[in-house]
DNA sequence: AGCTCTTATGAATCATTGA
DNA sequence: GTCAATGATTCATAAGAGC
């Protein structure tokens, strides 16, 4: 399948406005987080960050279709000693608008550089927030399945006395389990824990993110021939896995800079410039 | 050094505002989470649960040291398809009272139960909310150092009693295997994510969370001779703990059960029963 | 000690049915 | 309607025993 790619040069808030409703099956997106890459971006105080993003989040959720869903890479930044409140004020914003937080992922940086400051240690998680527009949204779990653990073959091989029968939960949650269900199983359901290494690889952007991790969500929340939008492209990430995928893209980036960058990782005749 | 425990059986309500202030140099607990646990402890439904927490926070804010820390072991249900928001709404609520939203370490469930449901998958995560009432806090960074290399899988386990044996042995014998490869090798300072199993060995309690978490906690933030206190005892992980490592523990527990359990895991000599 | 093998068990969520 | 009860779904890890 041919996958086509936009890519616009501009600042989302004036980019956004121009695409149609209800017409992208997954927005997957790391902006800049406050404060951060002041050098490149300008920076948005951190007091600021609801205010200034809000209006993007409406956008978003105009140009989303009703089974399409939001996945928001984000990290609060230590302020004055303490976790700003930002990204949580921006939940529950969000939420007064009309999204639907519906989950949250943990992306667990494997490979963090050890560090320690006076009062705290090495932050080496991120936070993958899943918002929607409705309570039923398209998600293709089977397409993000993970090889069954060694587990499996031992265990299997001969089952216990407990295995051959349900397994009734203890403490009367009515959840129980049933081993023999497993054998011929290759596969499992991960959690929403993932563990991903940081790219080590830099594009020269400063916060690029692995592509195993707009890969996982792409996978799991779009199929071949949909529309993945990113309207804080950095260094194309998001970009490179939907064409590699067979996901259409339409990717902002205000910078000419990464622009540029990222118009050189996918092939030129998929590609509309703007 | 002696260690002493304090046991109360009541509700915390009305035992925290008996205990005098600034008297704690630890508070490290895991409350009923809202509508769990309702056939033991009742269940808070989620939208009172701020409304219900907030006076035991404030108490918790008076009898804690100007330099102790609170650390509070929870995580939002989903309630209506939705990532109920009680928890974040906590934690703007706590500062509006003077706390400090100083870190969140993230606790991934290694060996967390099946499930698989049509919009979502497998919760393996829990928040341990730090706060504290100073930018400056107690906190011993070095001893909680590990290895470099396996961080949850050598060293924060807790150490079984075999593993205790061995690791003695080394030094008059000059046996031991695993402990032996650690010299020589540089020690490192852990991240915020800590890699745990969920405790096997259920007490009969139906939320025990592994030793290792209280473990990391108190050896991070207190030392031998200081005061710990969990007014949510529970199967008393927290008390075994701060017993082990040599510092008074203060504990809670509203259910008779529970209480008469956990006051079975430590010596009756070291312990005040109220 | 160091393998292998066995066994125990853990803060769930959603659709459906019944009161 | 609203709310409560019931049914269906499905692994990874650590401790301990045996050799």
């Amino acid at each position: 399948m041919m996958a086509k790619s936009e890519l616009h040069l501009g600042d989302c808030r004036d980019i956004l406005p121009t695409l149609p409703d209800e017409s992208i099956d997954l927005i997957f997106t790391s902006p800049p987080y406050a404060d951060q890459r002041k050098s490149t971006y300008g920076g948005i105080p951190p007091d600021e960050y609801v205010e200034w993003f809000l209006p993007i989040a409406d956008e978003l959720y105009r140009v989303l279709k009703p089974t399409g869903t939001f996945i928001l890479n984000i990290k609060e930044k230590v302020v004055n000693e303490e976790r700003h409140t930002y990204v949580i004020e921006l939940i529950l914003a969000m939420r007064r608008r009309g999204w639907l937080w519906t989950e949250e992922f943990i992306w667990h940086k494997k490979n963090s550089y050890p560090g320690k400051w006076p009062n705290r240690f090495r932050d080496a998680w991120e936070r993958l927030l899943q918002f929607n527009k409705a309570k039923h949204f398209k998600m293709f779990q089977d397409a993000v399945r993970v090889p069954i653990g060694g587990w499996a073959e031992t265990r299997l091989r001969r089952l216990s006395q407990n295995d051959l029968v349900r397994d009734e939960s203890r403490v009367g949650s009515g959840f129980g389990k049933r081993i023999a269900n497993w054998i011929g199983r290759q596969y499992v359901y991960p959690t929403n824990v993932l563990h991903l290494a940081t790219e080590c690889t830099n594009r020269g952007h400063s916060a690029a993110f692995p592509e195993a991790l707009p890969e996982f969500f792409i996978k799991l929340f779009t199929e071949e021939g949909d529309t993945v939008l990113d309207p804080f492209m950095g260094s194309g990430t998001t970009l490179a896995v939907a064409q590699r995928l067979g996901r259409n893209a339409i990717e902002i980036e205000l910078l000419p800079k990464y622009y540029e960058q990222a118009r050189k990782r996918i092939p030129l005749m998929d590609c509309t410039l703007f």
